[in-house]
RNA sequence: GCCCCGGUAGCUCAACUGGAUAGAGCAACGGAUUUCUAAUCCGUAGGUUGUGGGUUCAAGUCCCGCCCGGGGUACCA
């Protein structure tokens, strides 16, 4: 809050002395270290020396010309010209007031509200949801809320694959092999069951390949018979599909799968054949892309030498269809990183054929699960990871933690809290670590009550939810100011002061882990507080300021969980 | 072959436009409990950021070479 206060009194500063400069880079930031001060600048180091001034000398001027003794004690200019600021209690504590009253919770709504669409989770039907699908779901979910809590408008899509050649094989599994029985009971099994029979027939028997392209050809064109069993394929996908989301509770506005845009496809090629952006290669169309430096090897095809488009033309048409419904500045794609290259071509392949489109094109990929032997997270027998049952397992071992903490608990509250438990924990497993980095699925590590892990945090706030609980029906009276006297008092109110910055930093980089840091940091300079600082012991102001305090603490962990896609809890 | 990504403490990870002494947790060791929930807190120890150069007042971060690992690479998505 109050550091961007100070980093428009800097910039207009700056641009008092140097009109033509670029401030937008002229940034106020937390100090690394508290012994600094609690906010610095470094641009001005930066800018001195793109204007060949002396980078302390500019400072000096920059200080002459900035009034924030509203905020801060006399800045300070420090070693190659870093500019240090340190706040007044003052100022603190009347951010704090303001946020008691409801008037703020430490963050900006946007000034500017975007529209952005996030296409996210994307499973394929007829194929059950595995733990690959986990990462996606939960990242996109958590993105698409940072941004609606920043007054942006947010789409989200859930782009299902419910087209392509593996229709061919379903159906003759469907026809010829189906258990109605399986089907009954667990219908992407049985489906999934079937693709793999009539897959591993084909291996060894060209006339069953031969019965699966019929079967497809027929299907395209609009075979009723085949068309129904399509239908219900689908039908039957998204009911499990709508299970799993209903547990996770994530939701989307659109599920516009792929075969929403069959009938644009062909449109499309024509488009770039006419256009001369594709031209034919080997009975097939191809865009090459000869002046570009990674894709100059890799060519894309947008028409198969059958006459079918494949998925570069379905993202294509889809594109096109979220330009023209939407006009968003911002398009994200949540996949694994395998998809890269293929996003790359898209990205540079919709540039060409719709120049000045003006959408942000933005893939946010993340590595791959691995178990705890380093390889990809498979059962013993080397299966894919059903999600249905992991999620299973974590609310039992969830379950089994808090019946061992917590005995007195009744049954069912106990059943309550580790679905939010074990669910939370596997959410924040995900969103926690580095999304570009492979991260190596552990039900002790996500399930530890230490260390950054949702059972810490969810903790943390159950601690605050306790002193509550104890107050009764004693009111809330609000504090007219916070005196702050106390060290773990301090730390904590001015970490809260940080919320609307990290926001805006997981919005710049879709990169939900930097709130997870500084909700771990939230929680840790609460549990500091609450060891050190009693609050209904205290007397008179203290005790009012120090229940506000954690009040404010619950309410920013509670909003930073919920934003997350985590719920909370009361006890645990 | 080419392209992309990564390599940070024993392990799992973080590090905000390049910024001040590279931070956490786990594991290890030591301390705190007539409690506001100890599912906690405090402390100790642990590093040539794969490697060799370069740019810079300043490099884990940027540039070049090399080593190691993962992924991708013409009709699957």
């Amino acid at each position: 809050m109050i550091h961007l206060a100070l980093q428009e009194k800097l910039q207009r500063a700056v641009l008092e002395l140097m009109p033509e400069a670029d401030v937008s880079s002229v940034l106020v930031r937390p100090c690394p270290e508290p012994k600094f001060g609690d906010y610095q600048t470094n641009a001005l180091i930066g800018l001195a020396k793109r204007n060949r001034l002396n980078p302390r000398e500019l400072a000096a001027k920059v200080v002459g010309q900035l009034d924030v003794t509203d905020y801060c004690e006399p800045v300070e200019i420090a070693g190659p010209g870093f500019l240090n600021f340190q706040l007044k209690t003052a100022a603190l504590s009347d951010t704090l007031v303001s946020a008691t009253r409801g008037e703020h919770l430490f963050y900006r709504t946007a000034a500017e509200p975007r529209t952005i669409i996030i296409d996210y989770s994307s499973p394929n039907v007829a194929k059950p949801m595995h733990v690959g699908h986990i990462r996606s779901t939960i990242l996109g979910y958590a993105l698409a809320r940072v941004f609606r809590l920043l007054g942006h408008k947010v789409v989200t899509d859930n782009h299902i694959g419910d087209w392509g050649t593996q229709f061919g094989k379903l159906l003759v599994g469907w026809k010829e092999h189906l258990d109605k029985d399986a089907l009954g009971q667990d219908a992407l099994a049985e489906m999934e069951r079937l693709y793999k029979l009539v897959n591993t027939a084909c291996d060894g028997d060209e006339t069953v390949l031969a019965r699966a392209r019929e079967e497809l050809v027929k299907l395209q064109n609009g075979d009723a018979e085949n068309l129904a069993i399509w239908h219900e394929m689908i039908d039957l996908s998204r009911h499990q599909f709508d299970e799993i989301y209903g547990r996770l509770g994530v939701e989307f506005d659109e599920t516009l799968g792929e075969s929403f845009y069959n009938d644009r496809l062909k449109g499309v090629v024509d488009d770039l054949v006419t256009q001369g952006i594709a031209e034919e290669s080997e009975g097939a169309q191809v865009v090459f892309f000869n002046d570009h430096k990674s894709l100059k090897k890799h060519p894309a095809i947008v028409q198969k030498s059958d006459g079918a488009a494949n998925y570069t033309t379905t993202d294509l048409a889809t594109l096109e269809h979220r330009q023209d419904s939407w006009q968003p500045s911002e398009v994200i794609y949540v996949t694994d990183g395998r998809q890269q290259l293929h996003f790359q071509q898209l990205f540079e392949l919709y540039n060409r054929w719709k120049p000045g489109h003006g959408m942000k094109l933005n893939h946010v990929w993340f590595g791959a699960i691995l178990g705890e032997d380093g390889k990809p997270f498979k059962t013993r027998s080397g299966e894919i990871i059903r999600l249905s049952g992991l999620l299973d397992e974590a609310e039992q071992r969830a379950f089994d933690v808090v019946s061992e903490k917590n005995p007195n608990l009744p049954g069912e509250e106990r059943h309550d809290i580790a679905r939010v438990v074990g669910l939370g924990a596997i959410k924040y497993a995900d969103l926690s670590g580095n999304r570009q980095s492979d991260y190596v699925f552990s039900w002790d590590t996500m399930l530890a009550l230490v260390g950054n892990t949702a059972p810490y945090l969810l903790y943390a706030f159950t601690r605050i939810r306790s002193i509550f609980r104890k107050l009764g029906n004693e009111s809330l009276t609000r504090p007219e100011s916070f005196a702050l006297g106390q060290a773990e008092e301090l730390t904590l109110a001015k970490h809260l002061l940080h919320f609307g910055l990290v926001l805006e930093q997981v919005v710049d980089e879709c990169r939900p882990n930097y709130l997870c840091n500084y909700l771990y940091e939230l929680a840790g300079h609460f549990g500091s507080f609450y060891e050190n600082c009693p609050v209904l012991q205290a007397e008179g102001e203290i005790r009012t300021q120090r229940l506000a305090l954690c009040d404010l603490t619950g309410q920013v962990l509670k909003t930073g969980l919920e934003t997350l896609g985590l719920e909370t809890t009361d006890r645990m």
